[in-house]
DNA sequence: GAAAAAAATTGACAGCGTTAATTTAACAGT
DNA sequence: ACTGTTAAATTAACGCTGTCAATTTTTTTC
């Protein structure tokens, strides 16, 4: 009978011990500051050993990028969790996400980078993120639950989600170096579409 | 007095046909395939003769991302152009804009990536961009124009154009892996807007 | 305590961007 | 046309990256 070399115990501990200095080295030297050679470095421990936990480079970046989600999720239930009114708690979506985008440019860089290899290559992180989709996905159905807004849950939610995104990640692009800031077209972003969802009196 | 060692027309031949190849390889490769030693290789040079031409890598993908800003803005006018309706043109320009994305992906990426380098240290890169930015302000200025919405023409545009970056970027990302599929909500987030900004004919 | 297995280490390799030293090519003046 | 000078391109080397193989250290098991 085949017995477990390591305890899955201490291979979730090396792991998670694995992300959490990636984390740390994101905030301190941001995403291009951190490689294999860099996070071992700050381990402790040669640059293979990593090799007995993950796959490769890119299944460590993918559980770094589940943490990210993770974290991502705690802070925007944290923010919107206690208001109440749902079109205020759509609002603050709009502005949490980029406060959080700002903040955590590498977290974010690492969850959303275009570059990433196919996600379906890594189940963890698909369902770290689909987590977090629940988010704005909730506030929608509570909008029109509470017959605020008038919609398919899911489209508004896609819209709120995706268009804040995009405001976020043209601002990290530098995108936006000229005529508006980012930050201005939040409330106007979360504006249009309540005004476009809105339930209206007569059809 | 001070005689130029290098031609300007020479100089400007070097670095187009490195880009040149680099797109090339951007389509066959992708971006990860595209490197200072792969391009050098493709044009028959040696890795260090394009340091006489570009200050750095960067400097380099910063030529390249100014080409594909050119050949964004040139693929969204030749299908923009023809249109006449301006809601249409609108329209159309969110499934334009998701399709440059989708068919040539290497190349959104080089624009649109998080890491890039500082922009304001590549101003012909950040001219490039803004010169593609046109595309949908003037659409929105023509549809505001018409009377057919009723907008900051601005503040439109930048909405407009977000969204549909935020929904082409988390497609690429491969975000949208369960659930809507990203070209079902291109025409539900136009919709949406011209709904938001429709002049109504009482306040 | 000895034998077996597992874990971590070191060493090596190919690729990357970059710099310095060197070689090749082009040009100017007499 | 030859020489001396300058520009252009090349080769060589450095430190970095991720990855694999061989080796050593540690742990487990009898």
């Amino acid at each position: 009978m085949a017995r477990s070399k390591l305890k899955d115990c201490d291979i979730n501990k090396f792991r998670e011990n694995l992300c959490d200095v990636a984390l740390k080295l994101f905030a301190e030297r941001g995403r291009e500051g951190v490689s294999l050679r860099a996070v071992t470095k700050a381990m402790g421990c040669s640059h293979t050993t990593p090799y007995r936990y993950f796959e490769s480079v890119e299944a460590i970046f993918a559980a770094v990028r589940s943490r990210c989600f993770e974290r991502f999720e705690t802070f925007l239930r944290m923010r919107l969790d206690p208001i109440e009114d749902p079109l205020e708690a759509i609002r603050q979506l709009s502005l949490s996400y980029f406060d959080f985008a700002f903040r955590n440019r590498s977290e974010f860089e690492v969850m959303f980078a275009m570059d990433q290899p196919d996600p379906t290559l890594y189940p963890e992180s698909i369902e770290a993120g689909k987590k977090a989709w629940q988010v704005p996905l909730e506030l929608s159905r509570r909008a029109v639950e509470s017959g605020a807004l008038e919609a398919d849950p899911e489209e508004l939610a896609h819209l709120l989600w995706s268009g804040v995104h995009g405001i976020a990640v043209l601002h990290l692009a530098g995108k936006f170096s000229v005529g508006k800031d980012a930050s201005e077209l939040l409330i106007p972003h979360v504006e249009a579409l309540i005004r476009a969802y809105k339930k209206r009196r007569d059809p």
